[in-house]
DNA sequence: GACGGCCATCCTACTAGAAGGTAGGCTGAC
DNA sequence: GTCAGCCTACCTTCTAGTAGGATGGCCGTC
């Protein structure tokens, strides 16, 4: 039973809604091993240590993430579309507790007591998606389709920022209402042409 | 030595600026006493517990910024200078890796994991600035200062949203620049009358 | 097709150190 | 005399990580 990858992904799908409850510091093996239904030892077989394990995670985690935005990109040439494509995604999984925070963005506020491997991979999604963001607010003020005052990067980062904070929100509340209430009105501002 | 509070107090200072770094499990007894030069017990006679002294320290959090926002008030009468001196308040605390982040924004990310005496103090610290927001942006509006179009309630969540997503940026980034570039606009954009 | 080696997977059993916390004793000020 | 403040010494549990053994599938060879 288990095919050849099953059990490393089941680890890493394991640690990674861990890391979304609790951060870094906020899980262990142990935790996983219970989850898994494997031995600790058995662990550390598949990722010999904790960094190893959540380096791998991270790089997966942000392959998905260009992966998804190629997908979305695909689906809604409108750059519009695509910003209301991106916070609806985020606003699917704000109600599922395994999902409902970014993981680079939570290991992002723990950063000063991260292992240097991991900031590296943090930072990297952030400027990432932040390059993205900037790229699609330019096509769109190209198009017509978006307006802005600030520069397309000045406009991504405040946008980036806006939707991290709402997560923060719909966590610190309880409530996942919160998260459209800030990210709708967002897009809303941007489109070009209202009164 | 040491007056009748001093050692306490040193204490809370210094699981503050732990918990600023790495959150509710990023510290321990054993780091607050090499940095006050105490033992671990003696941290225990003056709070029993971690949770006693994460729940004071973030009582004594809360009367602060209180305080801070009553000050800022009378210094400030107009709507508009007070969320400057707010976002300007930050933007000088961000340098300082002691007080880089808000130790509530910090611990509402770890929500999950955390003692329930603990999430008590950190939803009512943002449903306090959330109000305080809300009730200057209103007073903004009323007097013509202000000008938005959702409700001064959602107006004030996304604020907070963005204040706390440009902490998160700024740390993320290791820059402190990006969260005036994220929290200028942020208030630019509110200030009626402009073209 | 049987044989033997190889290797991935998972196990039990263990380690050293760090975690939060306790028991109880000393000291010095009021 | 009492008690706050701090200490040494200790406890239990959890932490990441290690050593080494069982199992079992896959390989080429005879």
């Amino acid at each position: 039973m288990g095919n050849i990858a099953g059990t490393a992904d089941e680890i890493i799908r394991c640690a990674r809604s861990l890391i979304i409850a609790g951060g870094y510091n906020g899980f262990s093996y142990a935790d996983i091993s219970e989850v898994v239904g494997i031995r600790k030892a058995s662990i550390h077989h598949h990722f010999p240590s904790k960094v190893d394990l959540v380096r791998t995670l991270l790089v997966q985690y942000r392959q998905e993430a260009e992966a998804g935005i190629a997908e979305l990109e695909r689906h809604h040439p409108d750059p519009v579309d695509q910003l209301r494509a991106y916070t609806g995604y985020w606003a699917a999984c704000i109600g599922d507790p395994t999902s409902s925070f970014c993981v680079c963005a939570l290991l992002a506020t723990q950063i000063p007591v991260l292992p240097p491997e991991i900031v590296l991979e943090v930072r990297a999604h952030f400027r990432a998606l932040s390059a993205w963001l900037t790229a699609v607010l330019e096509k769109g003020a190209q198009r017509g389709r978006l307006a802005f005052s600030g520069t397309a990067r000045s406009e991504a980062e405040g946008f980036m920022a806006a939707v991290h904070g709402a997560m923060l929100s719909a966590r610190a509340y309880g409530d996942d209402q919160v998260f459209r209430v800030v990210t709708e009105p967002l897009i809303e501002r941007l489109v070009a042409g209202r009164p």
